[in-house]
DNA sequence: CCAGACGTTGTT
DNA sequence: GTCTGG
DNA sequence: CCAGACGTTGTT
DNA sequence: GTCTGG
């Protein structure tokens, strides 16, 4: 699962990587970025190119009444995600990139659950694969939210949490975004665990646990946790 | 036909 | 909107 | 994902 | 226990 990540590169940063082109939105480094909160994304422009806008997170489904705790799906399950009527119409025609530098995962445990930080050992910024929605209100308000696709864990996750975040490689981006016209399969085989010797993880502070919580010290090794 | 759902996770 | 269950 | 709330009335 | 808010 993934309820919890962060994002510490600037716009101007990912835009470059990402190859995201036109006017580009303000958002803050953020350590502790949280369901509900305008975020970044990657998607298709009309026109042939990609664009980076901000949208919440929490998948709206456009027939949903309102913006809706219930209807507010974080995650979607990459084994069913074309199936699925709350993501179907997204996963054909609204894929997106989410761009992040890390997430956090809780590993249950006697005492509380603790949270560890799960990076690429390479340190860079990656995408997860999301699915974006359009939700316009009776009263006319609009909203776009996202949701990132989550998988089984890999052997570097799976000792603290079962499933984890489909992260792309970088040369996937674009059959992700349908750029290539790959049929569905070929869609779907991207939503994979990313191989365990991609990434690092080391225990962090419980003061991840609180969305209130967003200083970079959350990135932070907890250093009585490491390893003997 | 209409009504109701439409999602994920873990339960140490 | 679209599918499943009754 | 976790934290924190979880209620009613009448009031300008 | 269960729901909402971030």
């Amino acid at each position: 699962m993934c309820g919890r990540y962060a994002l510490t590169s600037p716009p101007e940063a990912l835009a470059k990587l990402f190859a995201a082109i036109g006017a580009l939105p303000n958002f803050p480094r953020r350590y502790n970025a949280a369901p509900s909160q305008a975020l970044p994304i990657v998607r298709r422009t009309p026109r042939p190119g990609r664009e980076l806008a901000l949208a919440r997170w929490g998948l709206i489904p456009s027939w949903s009444k309102g913006p809706d705790s219930r209807f507010s799906m974080i995650n979607a399950r990459a084994e069913t995600v074309a199936e699925k009527p709350a993501y179907r119409g997204a996963f054909r025609h609204r894929p997106c990139l989410v761009p992040a530098n890390g997430f956090f995962e809780w590993q249950a445990a006697k005492g509380g659950k603790q949270p560890y930080y799960f990076s690429l050992k390479s340190g860079e910024p990656f995408a997860f694969a999301g699915l974006w929605e359009h939700w316009i209100g009776a009263g006319g308000d609009e909203i776009e939210s996202f949701t990132i696709i989550v998988t089984d864990a890999n052997d570097c996750v799976a000792p603290v949490h079962q499933r984890m975040p489909v992260i792309l490689h970088m040369q996937d981006h674009a059959r992700w975004l349908g750029e290539d016209d790959a049929p569905t399969r070929e869609r779907l085989a991207l939503l994979r665990p990313l191989p365990a010797d991609e990434m690092q993880c080391w225990p962090v502070s419980k003061k991840v646990n609180s969305p209130a919580n967003d200083s970079p010290d959350l990135l932070e090794a907890e250093a009585d946790l490491l390893g003997p």
